[in-house]
DNA sequence: GCCACCAGTGCAAACGCTTCCAGTTTTGGG
DNA sequence: CCCAAAACTGGAAGCGTTTGCACTGGTGGC
């Protein structure tokens, strides 16, 4: 086929074959550990390949096969800490498990997202998708995801699919009672949709824990305490102002992202109100920098999740895994110096 | 070929040719808005395309054309905020552009390194690759960057290839002649390697800025006073500690990163130090929680960096820009209230 | 009115691999 | 020893595109 060699062009699958003296065929059976290759040849074959610097053309084999070796995730926002560190977990166990990761962002409108619709390009690439924070609301969803590639969906609990979740009414109910125990009873709530038009069931299932809690307490609802903060520092700082400069201001906000309650601290610092002395704040996740900047949280184990995710797709493609199955991940109260009893006045 | 159709399988570009009446390297050249296609045909072969919900298979359409519309992105770790904010300014961009992104970390030694190595398996799946604080040590590695896939440097200035970067020196110095203009004379410095094994000239050059802005004041260097802050939170706390416990602790500390100063506030916090009372403390990035925190710092453009790469990508690979360029970026000296007067005792 | 030229289209050869099917050689049980 | 079965190997047909080349018919300059 080709006259001179060595120049630009890579070894092809050819020349590994003709330099161990075997056919095409054999070459990709030995260097992909298949049976029924006697070990000679495949060492021939591998001495070869090694020599030539060989490496199979991912996208020919692609094509032949019709596995891309290469899984997708989506997620709504690429920024938000908790993407960072589900995508470095995923990340590890991919390297390990020699996957490609192919990120994305959701585009747009559902209809045109990459993960639905009738064939996106997106899906045909990858052999599994992770979804992150995905929002499935119509049925119509649902049916796309189990009747097309395999995907385990991190963020929310669903049944005809993998997922993996914490139990977020669970973490917000701990982190109102935890305010509760500290003698607060006006209780501000910052949470909403991460960015306009995506919504998850994270905020709902967290916003119905927040008000189990009060109700226990028997603290009846108040709406003007609930108010969006675009899980943001900066959404968290606006959010955090309106509330403190309200008529009745609360003396503890429950924040859904530390990132949000991170926003209060400022805002509680540039209204000059001590925390915790004025103002406890406690956060949901437990963020790299919560520790640093003394912020009690509720800590979920999100690196931990993007690895079990990987893990649970890696088993899915290995035909390992009971593909629908929901793994509910474990939280934790960490209360550390901005949450304190509420001081009597 | 196929019997049956419609089941499962998807429609390809053979349909689409039958259903609009014309041969398949019709439906190629109309599908990607070649020129010598009249009007006609191609909104024939358009509509025939939607009705059939048609996608170009990607892995076919890379192994006959040799493009692969994939930007790969490599850098040391996932998780920092730079990394992250530089991947969201790279995917913006690709996105428009209709480009897949592609994410690795280097994987341990140089040798097997994704990006260098004779026959890259990383490389060979990309059009183009965006090298985030990617050290190059030898000529070696430099050569191997110029012979192969189009690249784009962030971090760091290099002759041969397009590159991208920020006056870190200039940087440095900024930051620590502000230290020196509140009066701090006794001024520690945190920086280091990213990683163990990992190794870029950035913590180079800004080490060289703050010795040079100390030199013009007149101040000796001392190497007690600069400590390896891994470019985290906690290694920029422990080393706040090795400076603040010391015998002749410093009155002021430059951190590298944004990160590590705030570990640095978490620290003095610990020690019961007040800051800036005690100690003014300076980081650099401008990192979102930066304002949130007060931190003063070197502000520098991430995310814009991210974008500015990924376009000139999509120039190198559109044939539109001189490939070894090197673009300068913009950085500020940001004020806020970690930094102040040195208080006479 | 002729001819060179070009827009428009199709044919078929790659692209580099995987895998079905057959063919050949070993192996092992009876 | 014989024969069926297993182990090993090769040939060749795809996989679904892209694209060079060839062909046709129409157009405009002279």
């Amino acid at each position: 086929m080709s006259g001179r060699e060595g120049t630009t062009t890579h070894a092809s699958i050819v020349d590994v074959a003709a330099r161990a003296g075997v056919s095409v065929a054999t070459v990709s059976r030995a260097l992909r550990d298949h049976p029924h290759v006697a070990n000679a040849t495949r060492q021939r074959v591998q001495d070869a390949a090694t020599a030539l610097h060989y490496v199979a053309d991912a996208n020919a084999s692609r094509l032949a096969s019709g596995r891309s070796n290469t899984i997708g995730l989506v997620a709504p926002i690429l920024t938000s800490w908790y993407t960072t560190e589900v995508i470095a977990g995923v990340e590890e166990v991919l390297q390990e498990a020699e996957l490609d990761l192919l990120i994305s962002t959701r585009r747009g409108a559902p209809d045109n997202h990459p993960v639905f619709g009738p064939n996106s390009s997106f899906r045909q690439r990858v052999d599994g998708m992770i979804l992150v924070d995905v929002f499935f609301d119509t049925e119509r969803s649902r049916d796309l995801v189990r009747t097309s590639t395999p995907a385990v969906v991190l963020g929310e609990r669903l049944d005809q699919v993998a997922s993996l979740s914490i139990d977020n009414h669970l973490g917000a109910e701990m982190a109102t009672r935890h305010l509760l125990d500290l003698g607060h009873r006006r209780i501000g709530m910052i949470g909403g949709l991460a960015l306009p038009g995506i919504t998850s069931n994270v905020p709902e299932s967290r916003t119905a824990g927040y008000e189990s809690a009060l109700a226990a307490a028997r603290i009846r609802r108040d709406r003007a305490l609930q108010v969006d903060g675009h899980f943001t520092i900066e959404g968290g700082r606006r959010a955090a102002r309106q509330l403190l400069l309200g008529s009745q201001p609360p003396t503890a906000i429950f924040c859904m992202s530390d990132e949000m309650a991170f926003g209060v601290l400022q805002a509680a610092r540039e209204l000059g109100l001590s925390v915790p002395g004025d103002l406890s704040v406690i956060g949901f996740d437990d963020h790299t920098a919560a520790e640093a900047f003394g912020l009690s949280t509720i800590r979920q184990p999100v690196k931990e999740m993007g690895r079990i995710a990987a893990r649970l797709m890696t088993d899915i493609l290995g035909g390992h895994a009971a593909e629908a199955h929901h793994h509910p991940l474990g939280i934790a109260l960490i209360a550390r110096s901005s949450t304190a009893q509420l001081s009597v006045r």
